[in-house]
DNA sequence: CCAAAAACTTGCGTGCCCCGCATCTTTGCG
DNA sequence: CGCAAAGATGCGGGGCACGCAAGTTTTTGG
């Protein structure tokens, strides 16, 4: 990889950054463009060159996370059977990544309320939204090429992809409703069993 | 119901409605709030009085659809199962209303190319799935009034509804993909059934 | 090793948008 | 009828996204 790339991978992990941490401690509307660019090191003018607003700054790191697990889920063994592929990688995509280590926090409570709330910001669920449309896709075409279905032909494996992220999602929802009392990986893995059984009622 | 009350609606109403259309004739930046406001026949302000931006007016009209499909299925007799009621009201939803009737277009083919190209606009399609967020909470509800569950503790009254959002957009998505030569009821009445079976690998 | 080319950054200017506030008009009600 | 509540409108401010035209840095090819 040649400096260029470096240098900008680099940018844009900068500006990412710089605009969750902003955000996280201050909320949304007191945070401009123009803080998160001179947080960066960088020219306001070139933040646009990175991203096309404040959301999509916020959100590129989780749709770099939901990217990753689309592939996670290529690299798995081709003879598993497709639900145990999903559910090792939708579990395994809670781990915290390196990119935390690099980041410590230093008030752990604080910092989790100001991620709730914001991702309570009406501005930002829509980028949100918009990031898990992007990684379905990607995640479709992972399972399109696990069981042999045609992208273009077959609903399968858009619906899986599809049904999938609105696992992750609701599992997600809960856990902030609930409180910390009960953990992710037992409700993810709750929410995909639940799907694998057709949804019957309790 | 009041003058009052019965304004605001035919305000809300016509807002909405020319915000479609000039978007689906024009595109989406070749529409100013200002046009839309003109079409509608009042002042610029008063548009945001109404929505909060250009998305929210042009998605207002769908998300009433859904939150109506919601009410629906609250409706539905009470000892029917749970995804027969589902169906039948995901179904029923794809009918054309009467406002329909009310706002006759003429070049039919024109029209539909029209919308392709604005619900493909990348600034729409947040505001589109936040409404069927919103959507998603009415329509948990009604699952959890209809199972006996509980919305803040349980999830499956979510798991549900967001599935079901998920088939719905995925029927819909395929249906633009292969264009008109499937119908969309069948579309949507597989995807529900191969959810309801726990979605097989084919 | 060096110059031309390609890629990136930056400053500036423009057009649009969202919203708070004050004011004026309309509606609902006793 | 007359008053209180609700809505419409005009004005102005704070921001944001992006096109364009330099300036600067990396890459490339001889």
């Amino acid at each position: 990889m040649g400096l260029r790339e470096r240098k900008k991978a680099e940018t844009r992990a900068a500006l990412s950054w710089a605009a969750i941490r902003l955000v996280v401690e201050r909320g949304f509307d007191n945070v401009k463009v123009e803080d998160i660019a001179a947080a960066a090191g960088v020219s306001p003018r070139t933040f646009n060159n990175y991203f096309a607003g404040k959301g999509d700054a916020i959100v590129s790191r989780h749709l770099d996370r939901l990217r990753r697990a689309a592939d996670d889920l290529r690299a798995r063994p081709a003879g598993e059977p497709l639900w145990t592929a999903i559910t090792a990688v939708a579990l395994a995509q809670l781990e915290p990544g390196p990119e935390l280590a690099a980041h410590p926090v230093a008030d752990q409570e604080a910092w989790a309320a100001g991620v709730r709330t914001m991702i309570a910001e009406p501005a930002l669920q829509g980028d949100l939204l918009r990031a898990g449309a992007l990684a379905e896709a990607e995640v479709a075409a992972a399972v399109a090429g696990r069981t042999g279905t045609d992208l273009s032909k077959d609903m399968y494996p858009h619906l899986v992809a599809s049904v999938v992220m609105a696992a992750n999602n609701v599992a997600q929802a809960h856990s902030l409703r609930a409180g910390p009392h009960v953990s992710m990986p037992e409700l993810l893995t709750e929410a995909l069993a639940r799907i694998a059984a057709g949804l019957p009622p309790p």
